[in-house]
DNA sequence: AGAATAGGTAGGAGATTTCCTACCAGTCAA
DNA sequence: TTGACTGGTAGGAAATCTCCTACCTATTCT
């Protein structure tokens, strides 16, 4: 869990998994094709989102296809929503403030 | 946004909104009281905070009371937005294969 | 078998993070 | 005004992060 937020807190890790939302499994060659990157550090990256149980890795023949595994994240939502509730009350509380003005 | 991720990385800074979601605002001594941390670090992490836009400040007599403010974290509930329906997608495929098992 | 391809590991440089001690500034109380 | 109190800043050490180049392993193609 405390992986999950320190693997988000890097801006190339969450394109990363962005890129696998949108085009679903791929293969580290295609997904280096986005970035102005060298693959070691790539492959960093995406050690450390496999380590947060973020991806998950299929080698097929000499590829290794990396695919998004979304679990983690529903604890980052499920730790938010303590939270929401809050903002939720917050936009609760301005709508009632606005309500009550005049001319409106 | 990026600062939103970097600032919630850390387990401390995580812990502050908790504090402060529970308890409302506080100053920092109080807040400083559950860790064991010295205050200068805490200032620190508190700044971090304050410029992810994830507390507010306000200063009454030589205390500085903290606040949480949530609608940073409001922008990292809509980031999630596209990976949950992915992840209910998910379980929706789950029910339907455990559906379809016999014996059940 | 030999060459090409995919992608990893090793090791290191530089930046950033996270903690510390020492000290400073503002506020309040005697 | 002096002393106590709150909480910040300055500066530095150690750890960690993020990138790199160089090189290795496994697989596939000819």
């Amino acid at each position: 869990m405390a992986d999950v937020f320190a693997a988000l807190a890097n801006p190339t890790r969450r394109e990363l998994l962005r890129l696998l939302l949108e085009r679903g499994e791929q293969p580290v060659q295609q997904l280096a094709d986005h970035f102005d990157m060298r693959r070691p550090s790539l492959s960093e990256h995406l050690r450390v989102l496999k380590d947060a149980g973020l991806v998950t890795e299929q080698p097929i023949g000499r590829q290794r296809f990396y695919a998004l595994r979304p679990e983690p994240l529903r604890e980052v939502s499920d730790w938010l929503g303590p939270y929401e509730r809050f903002w939720r009350a917050r936009l609760a509380d301005l709508r009632e403030v606005l309500d009550g003005l005049p001319d409106e």
